[in-house]
DNA sequence: CGACGCTTTGAGGAGATTCAAGACACGTGG
DNA sequence: CCACGTGTCTTGAATCTCCTCAAAGCGTCG
């Protein structure tokens, strides 16, 4: 089962006190008596196809979940049916706080290719609170973090598409850095036209950009496959481009 | 002193337990023995004068503000100084949730005008925690409708000036509205150029398109005076308006 | 009543979009 | 193993919406 474990070969049940995301999901921080009350709630190893969805915009909070492999991507659908990608989340990273407010999740989480996940459901997070206290907290600290993060894709939308894309690019190689995955080359899991909907530009666009990136030689690309050349011209251009006003469309 | 409290005249100290307010405010929802715990470790009645911060980006921590009376802009600055304006905040609203995540605020909150407001301070909402864990799940409940406004205002960017302003309008009434007061008559407490910031257009164009609105007879502006005329047309506008594509800049 | 800041209005320019068509990649089946 | 087809990606050209710059109008506050 649980093949992504290290110890996987013995039987060893993995929980989350011995789990190999333990400083990444949700018990970073907590005392280690709490870890092991959480790891009494979590469904592990659950699966979910490329394409497949964890959670359906409208349906019941499903609860929190935490990605251990694959990558997903959370939309939200306008009255038009027009698909808005919202976020990607990569492994470690926790999803589903969009059904928390409302019991009800207002976002679709689809797999971009096979994830292993797990989860901690709904009905289980009240229980927590009161014997967890700690636990209330983190989850409290990582939704807030999540509006954090809100505001910093919202300044980004301030800024011309080179600059949107160099920091999207510099972003995912962060976060997989910070999973101990190769920060310098790895794989675009999404599709351009994906990319280009979170980052609100044309998919065409997000094409002639990475195409300019490289041949200015900061990054070399090859379909879906990702190499970065040069991080500090790529910051540069992140962080000088000529700040872009207000934005536009059709 | 709690001029806005209906039994001011008499020294009946406001309470979250008779607080006109309470319906919107952090206890909705919260059994009543709950309440009456959260007004102990509220703090009441502070003021802020026009201009003023009630907290800065990168200072500690200070807890939730409920505002009493009102309006407050949440400014995130980037890299090279300049303003966003993340969201604007009514009487009723909640803000403070950016600093929750890193124990530091990560945007600074201005009044736009003398406003008056509860806070309960950050070393008392763990404290909360522990003793009223239906507190707890309330915070994090608006903290993820936070989350959830910000998906709200990223599909607003997709759309064209017209609707980013249409829908403005509509928002501001409907929030108004919630609170009691008159939704299709109000004062816009916020220049254009915030307006513009916040909606991620030039504020020439907000200028613009208001009265583009007030020609069409779908409002009347009077310096920040506004009064909806046809809330319907302004709806189909902002429903209806060929989408936006991405945007652009300068 | 004067000064300052906010708002309005105009003209020109620029970045990104849209539409269209071709190249490429991948998975399927012969 | 190679041909084929579908979907993704790339590239080009024309267009558009909104921005920028500039200046005048208006309101407000001391």
């Amino acid at each position: 089962m649980i093949s992504l474990s290290p110890a996987s070969t013995i039987k060893t049940a993995v929980t989350c006190a011995n789990c190999n995301l333990d400083n990444l999901c949700i018990p970073k921080g907590l005392p280690r008596s709490e870890v092991g009350e959480l790891g009494l709630l979590v469904s592990r190893n659950n699966m979910c196809q490329k394409g497949g969805a964890i959670y359906h915009a409208g349906s019941p909070f499903r609860g929190i979940i935490a990605l251990r492999s694959g990558s997903v991507k959370l939309v939200s659908l306008d009255s038009e049916g027009n698909e808005l990608v919202v976020d990607f989340i990569l492994p470690g990273e926790l999803l589903g706080f969009d059904g928390l407010a409302n019991d009800r999740h207002n976002c679709t989480a689809i797999a971009l290719e096979t994830v292993n996940y797990c989860h901690l459901p709904a009905a289980k997070i009240e229980i927590l609170a009161t014997q967890t206290p700690g636990l209330s907290h983190v989850l409290l600290q990582r939704s807030c973090s999540q509006f954090d993060a809100q505001v910093q894709k919202m300044m980004l939308h301030r800024r011309s598409a080179d600059a949107r894309v160099a920091c999207f690019i510099l972003h995912i190689s962060d976060r997989l850095k910070q999973r101990g995955y190769a920060e310098m080359e790895f794989r675009l899991s999404m599709s351009r036209e994906e990319i280009g909907n979170y980052l609100g530009i044309a998919h065409e666009t997000v094409s002639r950009i990475i195409h300019l990136f490289q041949d200015r030689d900061l990054i070399e690309i090859k379909s879906k496959q990702l190499k970065i050349k040069n991080k500090k011209e790529l910051f540069d251009l992140f962080a000088t481009t000529t700040p872009n006003s207000p934005s536009q469309g059709t």
